[in-house]
DNA sequence: GTCTATACGTGGATAGAC
DNA sequence: GTCTATCCACGTATAGAC
């Protein structure tokens, strides 16, 4: 009955974990995803979870160095409509929020908050993959650039946490039409208004 | 050694757990408060936990619903200031914020967020006890009241979570009034500006 | 290096005695 | 109402087979 040595077909254990992990994390928050439960979707012994990453806290960092996908969209956008970014940035947005991917995005953060270790690590990835390409985009001075992007972030991530995870009335039945309208001269002001 | 029956003195078993749970969830989050060690810190039993509330999930949500600060302070100053309420508010909030009482909101807020059910609370709190206040203030027609105030959350949260949680430069370290200029006149415009 | 098997400590929860 | 004893699941560490 039991095997012995590598599993056969050539199975690669740890893209295996990583899968289990990502979708056990995001769907479940952290404490919700157990190790053995991960293990048992990929099909794995528990213990090849420590073996390959060193441990819960590291198998959820590992999983959140996977490649996501807003930073190079985010970009783009700005670059596409200088004059008034914020409705098109809002809309991009809004839609990858909305993607399965998005949602699995906001998992992970959500499962991500409560935990200084990864709360560090969602503070670095937000910074390298989303606020300094933003910020490479921007037409304003340089020094302005870091004050500017963070105001930005409190806007997004506001939206995102009260839509998407707090779900207040009428926020999260409204249609993307209205809080482009609400919200767009928000960002707009943020980027390239008059901040101080 | 073994005592039998209550405790000696008539101590208040429950509220004792209260306040020995409300410390600990807001400075350790869900899970690095344990229920051992809130029993311990409250002098009783673990199992009087499970007897009194029913279970950890339970305790939380009894923490969530002791009386908390922000509610009364925060439509007193839009009465104030009727003409830009943004900086009022938002001094008053950020002074809020960094008091003792206000970090453990902060914290219990941070420790409910990856649950359904703390969500699920922490929205009906939300929407009872510092939307509809602030609705019940505001100058504009009663039908804008609930979309104004749902964005006037989104950048007060999002604010919240990026300088108290994730701490993301430079916003972490700001002084009040740089946060006051910038912010303001977004709180502003949605309070009673343009937004539709 | 990769996998299996097993064991330890701690967590939340429960049953039942007093 | 309160406490004791116990249970089961969890994360993790270790030893050793291939």
């Amino acid at each position: 009955m039991a095997r012995r040595g590598p599993r056969p077909g050539g199975a690669d254990t740890r893209a295996d974990i990583l899968v289990a992990a990502e979708r056990a994390f995001a769907e479940q928050g952290y404490d919700g995803a157990t190790v053995r439960r991960i293990a048992a979707t990929a099909g794995v012994d528990p213990s090849m979870i420590n073996h390959h990453f060193g441990g819960k806290d590291e198998l959820l960092m590992a999983v959140l160095e996977l490649p996501m996908d807003p930073q190079p969209m985010v970009a783009a956008v700005l670059g596409a409509s200088p004059t008034a970014p914020g409705a098109a940035l809002l809309r991009r947005a809004l839609a990858a929020w909305e993607s399965g991917p998005g949602q699995l995005t906001i998992g992970m953060l959500r499962s991500s908050l409560h935990r200084d270790r990864t709360v560090g690590l969602v503070r670095q990835l937000l910074e390298r993959r989303v606020l300094a390409p933003i910020m490479a985009e921007m037409t304003v001075p340089e020094a302005e650039r870091p004050w500017r992007v963070s105001l930005l972030a409190t806007q997004m991530l506001g939206l995102i946490m009260m839509r998407y995870v707090i779900r207040i009335e009428p926020l999260a039945s409204a249609d993307h039409d209205q809080i482009v309208t609400a919200v767009g001269p928000t960002i707009d002001r943020y980027l390239q208004g008059d901040v101080d």
